[in-house]
DNA sequence: GAGATATATATCTAACAGATATACGACGCG
DNA sequence: CGCGTCGTATATCTGTTAGATATATATCTC
């Protein structure tokens, strides 16, 4: 009896942590998740309005239809006390280790089927990747440090940053060391 | 015309991989995945199975059964050439950036609406997990270090585990940089 | 001989990514 | 002025995937 049933929800999450922290429309979320949260989160419409509609089903959210004179009717969602309580439950559970899928580490580990070459342009390109993701995050740490508004969740999302950025230069350090390693690997084979 | 179609087909490109490494049953498969990638890979008997299916309708594997006395029947698969080629295909096309979903993250960058201690402890059992993972990844490379049989993958293998260790002893310093930025966080707020 | 573990196959549900369809306003351009 | 494109906004569809479960037999352990 009572299964742990390891459900995954984190649509269901994402959508209540951006209700509670302001945001209003679907579309809305999706840009923010797009703009702000693309290093370690991934949302579509697709899990959006239907997560919305569950949401108000359930009464974690309230929905508002805001009629605008000549542009179309939008829906308007805001979080209820027990969305955020329920929000609040989750955010203690310590997270399950999440399913790993390096679609890179998988094309390396099977290299010896093909030139030595494919597999170093398969990783100098993503080298490139990592390099463009920090800048990506320095782009989004510059302009979440410039002004004085100060947002209550400013010190959590550097702390976001901060990972992100740790894990790409680890990442650059080891593409270096990689290079080295298969440029090794096909002179040996000479 | 000729829509790009960004179908993903992991578990299909991970399952020829794997009939091209000489694996011959569904179950030997899972169990690979589990003990050896499961770092970088994870794959279920739900795609597996109707995966190697599809592989003998399409030509790239070949089916044939073994009765054993006593024990279930059970089908063992091997791989064609035509599979061999289309494998060699996949493995030199650049992955694209595969989407990012880090709970911890998500929970840790909404950390304002819950009180400052569990924030720790959610980072606190992460470095945990790190750290087993750190001596999991280890455990692996002995043993793939340490007879002399040295399968032809075995330096691309070592590649992989490389990157785990990466990873991971970048995350574990992350780790103990954020549990003092949420230790000064909640020092302020006395 | 009871119960747990390993081998082996198969299937279901729900979650999710990515793409597409629709509609309207605003903007730029020649 | 008309055209195309971009930004806002909602909605839905398809295919891929995670995780769980059902089944059956052999071997190992107590």
């Amino acid at each position: 009896m009572s299964s742990p049933k390891k459900r995954r929800l984190g649509s269901r999450y994402a959508v209540l942590g951006m209700l509670s922290m302001g945001l209003k429309t679907g579309y809305a979320m999706k840009k923010h998740v797009e703009g702000n949260l693309g290093h370690y989160w991934s949302e579509s419409y697709g899990q959006i309005y239907p997560t919305l509609r569950q949401l108000v089903e359930e009464g974690l959210a309230t929905c508002s239809e805001e009629k605008r004179k000549g542009k179309p009717t939008r829906n308007l969602y805001a979080i209820t006390p027990s969305g955020r309580k329920e929000l609040r439950e989750w955010l203690v559970v310590p997270p399950e280790p999440q399913p790993q899928r390096s679609e890179l580490l998988l094309k390396l580990s099977l290299g010896d089927r093909v030139a030595s070459g494919k597999c170093q342009k398969l990783i100098r390109d993503y080298r490139e990747q990592c390099e463009r993701d920090l800048s990506y995050l320095g782009e989004i740490e510059s302009a979440l440090r410039e002004p004085p508004p100060k947002h209550r969740d400013q010190p959590y999302w550097l702390m976001t940053l901060r990972h992100g950025r740790a894990i790409r230069e680890a990442e650059l350090a080891w593409c270096t060391e990689t290079l080295e390693h298969l440029g090794q690997l096909a002179g040996e084979e000479k």
